[in-house]
DNA sequence: ACATTAAGTGATT
DNA sequence: AATCACTTAATGT
């Protein structure tokens, strides 16, 4: 475990926070599709990312999904900073998209460290930034209903979290991702075979070129 | 061969 | 962009 550490956060943070991190860590491996975390539930640990990808999404009243952003390794869910100061209860879903490994760590720690190691302010401060970057470009494709755009990114992320230009779904699943209807995602996923970007085959999308 | 499920299409709102 | 209605193609039994 001290290896993975390491490797992924060795240049981050200092040595006495990654011996902190390796005392009070607890390391979990998740299958894909595993839901870590939903909507409501008590939010009492942080995850580190080591591998793999969670897929954080938001439900609306009916029970729709919409897909908000991937977090990958070396990242952390900046979910868990506004629970822990706020309501403490979880405000999305986060699923496993590939099977991950990561470490959980008792959010108490995350103020604490916050006061004593500036690299560990320093992380959290990023992942912020980044986070909310995100956010914005996914507020943005929404905004103005460019579902071409969406479905776009959405591919590029997937092909990317997977490490893999093979994609493993359906168009259902594609549509209900993206909270749109399957005839919209084939029409526009067969323009874009026709463009060249991508090939089609039954339960697969091959990513050509992005 | 038949049933089921995924994907493609035209027309309409 | 969404929905309906219908067709076609791929897969499983």
């Amino acid at each position: 475990m001290r290896e993975l550490l390491e490797r992924h956060y060795g240049y981050l943070f200092e040595e006495a926070l990654l011996d902190e991190i390796e005392a009070v860590g607890v390391c979990k491996e998740v299958k894909q599709g595993e839901v870590l975390m939903d909507i409501g539930q008590n939010i009492t640990a942080m995850p580190l990312l080591f591998s793999g990808a969670i897929k954080i999404m938001r439900e609306d009243d009916d029970g729709d999904e919409l897909i908000l952003y991937f977090i990958e390794k070396g990242d952390t869910c900046a979910m868990t900073f506004s629970c822990c100061m706020g309501t403490g209860k979880s405000e999305i879903r986060a699923v496993a998209e590939v099977e991950t490994q990561l470490l959980m760590i008792p959010i108490e720690k995350m103020e604490v460290w916050l006061k004593k190691y500036s690299s560990w302010r320093q992380f959290i401060l990023d992942s912020y930034h980044t986070r909310l970057s995100e956010l914005m470009e996914t507020v943005d494709t929404l905004a103005f209903m460019k579902m071409d755009e969406r479905l776009l990114k959405y591919l590029r992320d997937k092909a990317m979290v997977t490490q893999n230009d093979l994609i493993h779904a359906t168009h259902q699943e594609v549509a209900h991702d993206l909270h749109t209807s399957r005839v919209v995602i084939s029409r526009l996923l067969k323009q874009m075979e026709k463009e060249g970007k991508i090939k089609l085959h039954r339960n697969q999308i091959k990513v050509l070129a992005l």
